[in-house]
DNA sequence: TGGGAATTCCC
DNA sequence: TGGGAATTCCC
């Protein structure tokens, strides 16, 4: 006898449990709606590659043998709650996804999962329904059969407005729960459900991925305090930020953000801010940065489009500008502000403009 | 007896009637859905002012005495059908408003028409029930009671799905019924009703009202072809146009366009185009324009906003751009393209810019 | 009210 | 699928 036989585990029989062996994605699947028909395909994995994809899955440890998986939409709360949202495609049925197993193999992949999003104008009622559902069960013991009464009813129907207030349609997770034969064949025998990491409907306003479709001006002053006209995807005004940032072969890196209120932001679809300065305004050479859009509140990121900063103007050349003709220079004044740069020393964003030579 | 007394209407009482005497206002005016709470004010007069506003009224020509006048939503179809959308607000019911006169005043105004929007969702299930009803009043001299078969009832239904095809809830007319008492004082006897015009929903996508919000420039070149971003409220990509516009003293006016296509205007609510080459490309002094939107379906037009043509630069202030730092000639390409300008005699943009000096 | 965004749907 | 807009709702 060694000391292993000594733990706990050893009189009894290796615990029978379902595993989560590939994770759903937690990011970019987008729950459907019922009018845009169920040919969406399913969440995938969360190792998931554009060649090589992968999709949630889960493996009954200890146990070889006929089995019975099934999948649901729960809520991120603790203990999870059965979600609103439905499992749609092929093998889910009521909302749920079963699968038999019969080993030896006793891993399960779920390459349908698609989520489907119900109306938040429905939540009340399907919630009601449910507490309805539980009500009966509850009194189907009783020696009559019996309805609730209005009072009970008018309960539940609170009870619903209330479960409905505190429900996020935008996130669910998927619990799984394994069911195994008792001695007459029937898949009665649950084991305890594992439950999978958030997955967030891509569309939804706090998870849409972040995009810079166009930019007026793709380069600056060092000095900063540029406008720039950006457009975007959708994003949310309180949450967003411009971010410059430059990597160095250091590993550090150098970040500064746009400047721009809430009112700059258009419509969710444009943000208009003026530049950063760059950490050394008197740089002589054009530097080459990145920008980005940030989502403040989980930290995602739209891709980066390049930035040039460039050297300010030198003495000589800002005098030179002075003898312009008034008519133009009211003219330059509807193109940059300067408002917030007025007595820094040598950060008057001041620039000519020559014509691009295109090919076409 | 004189010819008056010999036109056909002389052998009988002046005909009784309805008459519009103030039109709704056609633009301007919001349908409101009922989850936004009844209390958004009514549809205004045709003449309404500011100062002075006015409301839709009738006057009942040709009768003095009691007299019922019910007013109700119908569509612009030929002859008008009853719509989906109801009015409500002070003196509404059931959808329509209905008020009493008893003269010798016989006008009536309506300062309280809100006209209620229906979810689309809804349309389909509204119309079926109003087939059945009509199908009911038919059947009900029927010896027996009985309801619309299965097979009725399914024609109903496909013939209300046909209707709520061919339903714009983006407009309605108003449609004004008198009634006048019959012999027992019951208000039971209608005139033929009187249709206003159309008032289109201001929140349609189609009739929404124009807006330039911001641009990233309010000048430039006279030779045109330089871009702007202009931030706007919402549009629609293939109904809406930049026009510049400058009317002359003797009443004409030069106008010209914005160039851009579909994929140029972004998300509804932003559109970069390319300025248009002033009438006169060879200014010698600043010439201001006008810009607005202008939606091609119906004409309708956002406040201007001026825009200031500039000389374009002379061949020797070109040729000292050429002695540039070329870097500096990188950044100025990611600002102006002049692509299409190409070829132009003396129409390449260019410009220099001065910083504002602003007071704050 | 109008401003603004979330929600839902269409292709 | 994702792109894009219409519809609906919130304050």
């Amino acid at each position: 006898m060694n000391y292993l036989e000594l733990s706990p585990n050893t009189t009894h029989e290796p615990c029978k449990h379902i595993k989560i062996i590939e994770q759903p994605r937690q990011r970019g699947f987008r729950f459907r709606y019922g009018c845009e028909g169920p040919t969406h395909g399913g969440v995938q994995g969360a190792s998931s590659e554009k060649n090589k994809k992968t999709f949630p899955a889960v493996e009954i440890c200890n146990y070889t043998g006929p089995a019975r998986v099934v999948v649901q939409c729960v809520t991120v709360d603790d203990p999870p709650l059965l979600h609103v949202h439905s499992l749609v495609g092929k093998q889910c049925e009521n909302g749920m996804c079963v699968v038999g197993v019969s080993g030896p193999d006793m891993t399960v992949s779920f390459p349908n999962l698609g989520i489907l999003h119900v109306p938040r104008r429905s939540v009340v009622d399907i919630l009601e329904e449910r507490l309805v559902q539980g009500w009966r069960r509850e009194h189907c013991k009783e020696l009559q059969h019996r309805d609730p009464t209005d009072r009970e009813r008018d309960r539940l129907h609170r009870a619903a407005q209330q479960c409905a207030r505190a429900l996020d349609l935008t996130v669910v997770r998927l619990m799984f729960t394994v069911y195994l034969p008792d001695n007459n064949g029937n898949f009665v025998q649950a084991l305890q459900p594992a439950v999978s990491s958030p997955i967030y409907d891509s569309k939804a306003p706090n998870a849409s991925s972040l995009k810079i479709v166009r930019m007026d001006r793709t380069s600056g002053s060092a000095a900063g305090g540029e406008e720039v006209f950006l457009l975007c995807d959708k994003v949310q005004k309180d949450d967003i930020q411009v971010r410059f940032y430059q990597e160095n072969d250091d590993g550090t890196c150098w970040e500064a953000f746009g400047k721009f209120g809430p009112t700059d932001v258009h419509r969710q679809y444009a943000i208009v801010f003026k530049t950063p300065r760059y950490f050394d305004p008197y740089i002589t050479q054009p530097t080459s940065v990145f920008v980005h859009l940030r989502r403040r509140s989980d930290g995602e990121t739209s891709e980066a489009k390049p930035f040039i900063y460039f050297p300010q103007k030198t003495g000589k050349e800002r005098s030179h500008r002075k003898r312009k003709n008034p008519d133009t220079a009211e003219h330059d004044r509807s193109r940059v502000s300067n408002g917030h740069l007025q007595g820094y020393y040598c950060s008057i964003p001041d620039f000519t403009y020559t014509p691009a030579v295109t090919g076409d």
